[in-house]
RNA sequence: GGCCCGGUGGUCAAGCGGUUAAGACACCGCCCUUUCACGGCGGUAACACGGGUUCGAUUCCCGUCCGGGUCACCA
């Protein structure tokens, strides 16, 4: 018998803000699907009108292009199960529910929000009392013509137990009397998320539910309605949650207040969506060898559903950060150049610089893209310095002996027939060596002449070489003027 | 509060009855060095607690504690 083709989907809410935990979802939405050679699909589900944000579905399919994540069907592709957008969906809800109200397995229900609400205060761990669920055809018929409006609920078992499995967390068993008689459709007539959840999976052929653990104890919901349908029961993949940490150290969901929780917000603050990708990807799952960086194509081989953990895990900037600093560091410089030119704008505005220098001395330094302005700003405009910055013990160097040097340095390197690094190098390293100084000694002066600042991206024959002769001159005579 | 799930260093995590309890991030030290980095080497640091089962429990069972999730005409 053949294999049937594994099916998985991604089923965001437009709402203009894509979480890194539903980002993970849907990477490992993804790699379930794409382990196992199957299909990964995007549905866009849009029935609360109300959250509904402008402009929202491109930036679910920007975040996913952004992140690789492609989709064999959606709204945008097509697909044979379309359509793929739930409002273009809402007429096929409603025959699914009056169906099993003639098959005695759903009713209508009358009861006003004002009795549900009273029902909610009055009763001990509250819940509607089922008070419609068995109500006489002529009181039914009355109400109905009189346009009282109802919803629709599901019967749940009164007794009894539902257990399922779930491929992560194993066999989960909830008591009936926990659920309540679901509602299926809306006064308004719009099918509630859990049914049209459901509707949707079922005829869209979805075979493995992948989803955060937050489900797990309302997934026997579910499969009372698979039941009441005698539809098969998908496999169910639910991921432990991810965790965010906040100024006092207590952890919970990752929500705005832990800061830069979206992939935007992430992208904005320097970092790389493969790195994101590649993070995310080991938040929660583990591969048989640990290996830790990643290519999506490789994580689609690699990745295997019992390497998912069950515990929920922190979210760590830190960790992210030395991710982007191995990416950013195995880009080409031309690939550097492209990712860091927006940031190079900030310094430089439209002037034209020695990028390829940039590169070799900003990809090993850079964790966050970031962190480029301040890195290069005294490129821009040397700073205001003190002279105590020629100071430095490791060096050897301090007032007496800075300008000393400073004032050769000048001379050899104004006498210099090329500017090039190598020429620079050559120079300052004959000059230590013949007046018997450490080469520190000779460095130290001239790169804080050259910076104006002690911490610098490249030591002082790369921060020279890329400030040119002239440059150099101007500032070296303004370092020496300090004396 | 009821129900569900979880609990290995600060964080991510291997482990799945017998191990000196891996590895990564972070942190600390040393080396390299022209500052900071990069790179190399080394170090500190963990099985929540109490009972069982067993020749033997981090691993299996029970309880306690702690943490999280969930209880909508929201998705």
């Amino acid at each position: 018998m053949a294999e049937l083709t594994v099916r998985t989907r991604y089923a965001p809410s437009p709402t203009g803000f894509m979480h890194v935990g539903n980002l993970r979802t849907a990477l490992y939405e993804y790699l379930v699907a794409k382990s196992q050679g199957g299909k990964f699909i995007l549905r866009i589900e849009d029935t609360d009108r109300e959250r509904l944000v402008e402009g929202a579905v491109d930036f679910i399919y920007n975040t996913l292009r952004l992140a690789g994540l492609q989709h064999d069907e959606g709204p945008d592709v097509g697909g044979d199960f379309g359509p793929y957008v739930q409002s273009e969906r809402k007429d096929m809800y409603l025959p699914y529910a009056e169906q099993l109200i003639s098959e005695g397995k759903a009713y209508r229900c009358f009861c006003s929000k004002e009795r549900l609400e009273k029902l909610q205060n009055e009763t001990v761990g509250g819940g509607y009392d089922r008070h419609c669920r068995d109500l006489p055809q002529e009181e039914i018929d009355r109400l109905l013509s009189e346009g009282v409006p109802y919803v629709i609920r599901q019967k749940m078992p009164v007794e009894g137990s539902t257990t399922f499995t779930d491929a992560v967390f194993g066999e989960i068993t909830v008591e009936n009397s926990e659920l309540q008689d679901q509602i299926l459709i809306k006064t308004d007539g719009y099918p509630t998320y859990n049914f049209a959840n459901v509707i949707d999976d079922h005829t869209m052929g979805i075979t493995h539910v992948v989803r955060g653990s937050e489900y797990l104890s309302s997934t026997p919901k579910y499969n009372l309605l698979y039941e009441a349908f005698g539809w098969e029961i998908p496999t169910y993949i639910h991921l432990p949650l991810i965790m965010g940490k906040d100024e006092d150290g207590n952890v919970s969901k990752l929500s705005k207040r832990h800061g830069a929780t979206g992939f935007y917000d992430l992208i904005d603050d320097g970092y790389l969506p493969q790195a994101i990708i590649n993070y995310i990807a080991l938040l929660g799952w583990c591969p048989k060898d640990n290996q830790e960086i990643f290519t999506l194509a490789e994580l689609e081989k690699a990745f295997d559903i019992s390497g998912i953990s069950k515990s929920p895990s922190v979210f760590d900037y830190d960790k992210l950060s030395w991710f982007n600093g191995e990416y950013i560091k195995a880009m080409t410089a031309d690939e550097f150049t492209d990712a860091a030119m927006p940031y190079y704008k900030k310094v430089f505005g439209d002037t034209e610089m020695p990028y390829q220098k940039f590169a070799a001395i900003l990809q090993k330094r850079v964790t966050q893209l970031t962190q480029i302005p301040e890195m290069l700003d005294f490129f821009a405009e040397l700073p205001e310095y003190e002279k105590e910055l020629f100071v430095n013990k490791k060096s050897k160097t301090n007032l007496e002996n800075a300008p000393v040097v400073l004032k050769e340095a000048t001379e050899r390197l104004r006498a210099l027939p090329e500017w090039t690094a190598d020429a620079i190098h050559d120079c300052l390293i004959n000059m230590a060596a013949e007046k018997g100084l450490k080469n520190g000694t000779v460095m130290w002066p001239v790169r804080i002449a050259a910076a104006g600042k002690t911490v610098t991206p490249g030591g002082a024959i790369e921060i020279l070489d890329i400030l040119g002769r002239e440059e150099t001159m101007r500032r070296l005579e303004t370092g020496l003027a300090k004396f």
